[in-house]
DNA sequence: CCATAGGTTGTTATCGATAACAAGCGATCC
DNA sequence: GGATCGCTTGTTATCGATAACAACCTATGG
């Protein structure tokens, strides 16, 4: 039954059968004014007759726009990752984009070069980078030059626009509620050492102890999984003084959570809990997990809209650094308890 | 300071720079075996000193194909699909291919067409349909057969090669140890209705109770929500005798075990609870969740693997259906109990 | 009634690479 | 020593579209 056509129709087949030049049926197809209706009509006609497609290969070639946008990311397959991923589908497709996916394992630079390297091969328009790297290489930055970026997460170093979320605040709002909470020995579980989140969210729980004259714990590292979380919860769930623990994450939080549990002390009762994320499980943790959102189909979109809008300007050349930043919310629920 | 190059570097220049021809650049950059070494050298060095970089477009417009693959799949912000993709993409790195991404928010035949039809026009060489559906059109057909696919999840019907996990093995692995504890009131809570993987996970449910000689109560409809694992919960907790709950994903679980906990049914003591799929947070469930892991990232490999080896074929024109089956395993954590 | 303007359509060159063919050349073989 | 072989390199055509220019035709105005 399945006929292999042997090629697929082109152009000029369309041309041919609708008794025209291939550059009006260019025309038809790219809603040029200039066409006689009754011509277009025709156009429309033998494409659809053919089963005609337009040619996306041969259209980038010639206009050199490939209406692709690239995405570089971590490959760590977290709720977060993958809702700011369809955050960015989103945007893009209706903005006539395709989006093109690479993700890297580590955040060397040997392997963030090769990433990028990809996707400029594969000559897309502009790149996404979701990737939390605090540092770059030369390399690195010359090919960022090469095509428009907008960064997610981290401040690369070209001068380049940034959708972001406001981490430092989002912090101080989880931290400042368990001091509102009368909590005063507050701990932090910070995510992995060289990522940007971590160090802001770091930042925003020691600026928001000191503002309220609190003494600053020293932070405990894990790496976002929910197993790191564990670990530190049998440390901290050791200390009889610590009364409150905030939580880079909230996969990290689930296994503090359990690990403090298992050790006899109660959440919220002895210990209250804030994490980072809302992510869809959050509610159903024992106990409900007080937490902060991130919007981060959001900020898919605005990243997506920013480096449109940068596509859009690329030919005239102006080339302004905006940053948005998007402002966090405070979820509560029942890890936390008044003091 | 960046200096705005008037136009990337093609092989030309390169051939120029270093005193051949444009084919001779070509030959070395594919690694043709009959160039002379010094030449190659040569052409080498102008390759890398103009900074070029080959244009793949140009490629993929001569040569007919793209070295990219698309995928498709729903945008749920789920764990499991940021796996799978995840698979998919390192996979695809691995043997030369970049990956195009899409993803719908229905299943209608209509977005289903227009998420296809993006894929197909932005020339990829072959497509990953990720997609539970069922049934699918005329046009869902026909597009699939403008391009080699791949299924996971969904049978699809043109003559396709599928990628999946025995779900209905996975279902009877988890119902079966349930059995053995002594339980022999299994209820289900199922995926949504026309997922085949809902379907799948309810035939071998009803199999294993009916192999055994047990009674089969009716399945209760959830939408892999967590939130609609706690509906059905709050529902099974105020039925006395059930004292075992076969879920069709760890999310709804999470949900199940709060409600029936709220209800003041113990987990797993008045109530055995097992998922499927091993979620990242299934350990740090409260008690840890008995569930029937999905090899998510390897089910994606897989699927890259087989659609490369069709591609291959693709030229010589075998076509047989092959399918590859992923073992399932159960994994005992403390949500069940001996009856 | 002719000149000019503007709408409509066709022609040709081009994007950047590769395939297919052709040519040059030294070595091998009889 | 001449013919053939095989390695190396260059030339030309082509992929499928669009940009830029050219040509034609129909109104409109003087």
């Amino acid at each position: 039954m399945a006929q292999k056509p042997s090629r697929a129709p082109s152009m000029r087949d369309v041309a041919q059968l609708a008794g025209v030049s291939a550059q009006t049926v260019s025309r038809v197809l790219s809603d040029h004014p200039n066409v006689q209706p009754d011509t277009r009509q025709a156009v429309r006609e033998a494409a659809r007759s053919l089963g005609y497609r337009r040619n996306a290969t041969a259209r980038a070639l010639v206009t050199g726009r490939s209406n692709m946008i690239g995405v570089i990311t971590l490959s760590t397959s977290s709720y977060s990752r993958m809702t700011l991923i369809v955050g960015i589908e989103r945007e893009a497709a209706a903005r006539g984009y395709s989006v093109t996916f690479v993700s890297i394992t580590d955040l060397s630079a040997r392997s963030l070069e090769e990433g990028l390297s990809r996707l400029v091969a594969q000559g897309v328009d502009g790149i996404i980078t979701a990737i939390p790297l605090q540092g770059s290489s030369a390399e690195v930055e010359s090919l960022l030059n090469e095509v428009p970026s907008v960064a997610i997460d981290s401040p690369l170093p070209a001068g380049q626009q940034v959708a972001a979320f406001d981490q430092v605040h989002a912090a101080r709002l989880a931290v400042e509620h368990l001091i509102e909470r009368g909590h005063t020995n507050i701990w932090h579980v910070a995510g992995p050492q060289d990522w940007v989140e971590s160090d802001a969210r770091i930042t925003g729980w020691r600026d928001a102890l000191e503002s309220a004259g609190l003494q600053v714990p020293p932070e405990i590292y894990g790496d976002w999984s929910a197993a790191s979380g564990y670990r530190a919860g049998l440390i901290l769930g050791r200390m009889p003084d610590v009364t409150a623990v905030f939580v880079a994450s909230d996969e990290m939080a689930f296994g503090l959570i359990k690990a403090v549990t298992e050790l006899g002390r109660a959440v919220p009762e002895d210990i209250s809990v804030v994490g980072i994320d809302d992510i869809e499980l959050a509610p159903y943790c024992t106990p409900p997990l007080t937490t902060v959102r991130q919007p981060l189909e959001e900020i898919g979109r605005h990243a997506v809209q920013q480096l449109d809008s940068e596509l859009g300007e690329h030919a005239q050349g102006g080339s302004r650094n905006q940053t948005r930043l998007i402002t966090p919310e405070l979820i509560v629920r029942s890890s936390t308890s008044t003091r």
